[in-house]
DNA sequence: ACATTATTTTGGTAGGACCACATATCACCC
DNA sequence: GGGTGATATGTGGTCCTACCAAAATAATGT
């Protein structure tokens, strides 16, 4: 039992409101507009969380900058430590703050990557089943199919020189696991940025994200990146040619073929590459 | 100072591990697997929320149903409350609890929708800018011609009807606001249900949500109505007539109209309806 | 049987004390 | 001086106790 007279924390009096600038240890940064006596409705972390929110979001709060500490926080609002603690990590579980422990958290501005980064988890989930790696890849080739009529029909010469050097390094890359990976992804990528639409990258890195697990049972033999590259190329010249419903039906096929290695080689089950050979 | 005698909570005593039941109170709901010593390593409050969200996603907790009191909780896992409480308000965060003020949160499985509904509160502020809406409108747009073109090669007899009996309601709607957004969307969500993809009418769903604010700006006169139905007809009309580029140039050109009355009457700032003629 | 009032339960919040770790500071030795 | 190690301080993470308001439940009076 202590009761001692060591205190951590909380020495700010709370009687009425937060006196401000109570001590003369002088705030060490102020935080952009609010003394805020932070609306009394409500939950007072809901409250603590949309206000901290949306001062990320308007960018007053730069990304990359660290949030004053809990104990900061505790003060310039005037609640208890908990209440700064809940906030924080809801907004960090929303991709608005990073946290590592030790360290103050740091601001970070979501864009649509973290958006749709904040769907990871539940997604991982969703596709345990095959119904939902499925449905998943079902999406992507929907998507990406009207992506490659997209192209062949709105592609710029330089979107068309973009494909084409993507194109080769994937050639080069043949053979070569990590490299071929890379390179196939960037491939994919330029389908995604010709429409000029920033939530489509993001789309695209997601997909690959999602289907990280269920895409790396696809082996990697020289004969496999060939026809994977085959694939590549065929959706490279509908293209080029301005034929979208070639196009469409050169990338239906190949995805469908990269479907049918993941369907016949892709556990389930436990998420893993299943040995067939087994 | 109290330091006094009276004990709320925290009665069971941790100089080691956790006994299970001490006291004779008689755990009123076991949980589903864990006596789980709960993996030492990490942040505790990580550990219990995967094992939690675990649990639930295994169906092992029926959604509905309330998870144990935070006081069980952390006699059950031998943690203390702040780290139940984290976890809770994870947990819920990501829609796999609900949770009221009072009541036992209640677990409810994810499916696409919350999935996508874990985007809503980042997506309200990333349309805070003419860009965002704009690029989010026009993913719809792009993904929806592209259900329109779907629709025109694989439409099934019973879609074809369905797309039917959804247009005349439109029709019949004319001139009410409500019940016209409602037949609205419900037409367009035909297009989105006919390739049997689960994740499709999610992603309507979600799209309605955040263009909800957009696009109740679109005034709703009987003319405006009847133009909107007009483009509505037009695409029913491409669609049985197993027209795709027609199917798909109708749907652009319908969406698009929209867009202009968006892009007009919207004032991307305030988030409201700007009143022009003022 | 029903309305009304205690009692208990439950989430929400406050406040205090540690700990582990990271960093900043500074004395110390070569 | 330039390391270099010890020490102080800051920070997130955790635990604990306490109290409150609202809800649920039990007890009670009519």
């Amino acid at each position: 039992m202590y009761c001692g007279t060591k205190m951590d924390e909380a020495l700010m009096n709370r009687g009425d409101r937060p006196k401000v600038a109570e001590s003369g240890k002088a705030t060490p940064q102020e935080f952009p507009d609010c003394p805020s006596p932070l609306a009394r409705v409500g939950r007072r972390a809901s409250a603590l969380h949309d206000h901290l929110a949306s001062v990320i979001l308007r960018g007053d709060l730069a990304a990359g900058n660290p949030l004053p500490s809990e104990r900061e926080l505790m003060r310039q609002f005037g609640v208890s430590r908990s209440v700064v603690r809940e906030t924080i990590i809801a907004l960090a579980n929303q991709g608005l703050l990073k946290t590592r422990s030790g360290y103050r958290p740091v601001v970070s501005r979501p864009d649509y990557d973290s958006v749709l980064g904040s769907m990871d988890q539940l997604m991982a989930h969703l596709i345990t089943q095959e119904e939902g790696v499925k449905n998943l890849f079902d999406s992507r080739i929907f998507f990406e199919a009207a992506l490659a009529r997209w192209a062949a029909l709105n592609a710029r010469k330089e979107h068309i020189q973009d494909l084409e050097q993507k194109l080769l390094r994937n050639r080069k890359s043949i053979g070569v696991r990590t490299a071929f990976e890379a390179t196939d992804i960037a491939f994919h990528d330029v389908l995604y940025a010709i429409p000029h639409n920033p939530l489509y990258p993001a789309i695209h890195r997601a997909y690959v994200e999602w289907l990280r697990k269920p895409w790396s049972c696809i082996e990697s033999t020289e004969e496999i990146d060939f026809m994977m590259y085959g694939g590549h190329e065929a959706i490279s010249k509908a293209i080029i040619a301005r034929d979208p419903d070639l196009a469409e039906e050169a990338l239906r096929r190949h995805l469908n073929t990269a479907w049918e290695f993941v369907r016949s080689n892709f556990d389930f089950r436990t998420g893993n590459t299943r040995n067939k050979s087994l």
